[in-house]
DNA sequence: TTGCTTGCAAATTTTTTGCAAAAAC
DNA sequence: GTTTTTGCAAAAAATTTGCAAGCAA
């Protein structure tokens, strides 16, 4: 058993959070390096993995990994699920109330122990799918995702 | 629009499948690799990772991507959900009937089109579970994965 | 001052790709 | 015989680590 190290505030974890607040697209670590480096140029990759895994074990952001071989970042931390649209790549956060109530409960008769839950959906985002509807695709640049 | 090329039914193909069949452990491309070349000593990963891409394209068997940084592959291509073990790692298929009826009629009427979801639920395994109720975990190993 | 954190560069890890030879059809 | 697939080696892509210097407490 090691004792708890004294945690410290940096301007480059603080950077890193911020980046990341209010933003809904789940960026991957890169993107979230690009941001950080406007405000503080000098920053590396290697600190910006390093912050963010700190973050993510002090739960002030979570990690998604879903369906990508790459891990982006979510700053809701509220139980939640995604839609990921197999078109144009988005993570789209889903608050449905109703598709979260799943009984879990034959899993703890059965000796587990459950701590969270997350569904995921996959489909077309409603872009591509007006995209789909509106006009031939195959001659239309998907939106960025 | 290209041609759609024949594709060709070979031996390390087939060994890479049959690799997979009847395992629900989830395997790594890597473990997989470990496995085929029993058979086939001269495979490279390179050919092993080719067919699985290729396995998943024909729906053979599917990737799962979920809390890793890894891909795993898994031959039940049923819709199914899986349970991931915090503490021993482990991906466990679970066929919950009850949980996957979840409601996403809203997700349609706001203009996405659902084509497949996929719950995934974390906590504890059986084993694991069982090892902390117990008894003292600190001088346990825990099960390998 | 202490020791956590950073920046840099190099190392790891997982997956992909180029290419000539081998195998399928 | 033609075209796909393979094996090998090298490349890519994402993330982690070692280490000396920098900075927060």
């Amino acid at each position: 058993m090691r004792q708890a190290s004294h945690k410290r505030a940096t301007r480059q974890l603080e950077a890193v959070f911020q980046a990341l607040q209010g933003d809904p697209t789940h960026p991957f670590a890169d993107e979230i390096y690009r941001r950080v480096r406007k405000k503080l140029p000098r920053i590396s990759l290697a600190t910006v993995y390093r912050n963010l895994q700190r973050l993510v074990e002090d739960g002030k952001i979570r990690t998604v990994l879903l369906g990508e071989r790459v891990a982006r970042y979510d700053p809701e931390t509220n139980d939640h699920d995604h839609f990921i649209c197999e078109s144009c790549g988005r993570v789209i956060d889903l608050f449905l109330e109703r598709a979260r109530q799943v009984d879990l409960t034959p899993l703890i008769s059965d000796g587990y122990l459950v701590s969270t839950h997350n569904l995921t959906v996959y489909g077309f985002c409603q872009v591509c799918t007006a995209l789909r509807k509106g006009a031939e695709v195959s001659h239309l640049t998907p939106h960025n995702a």
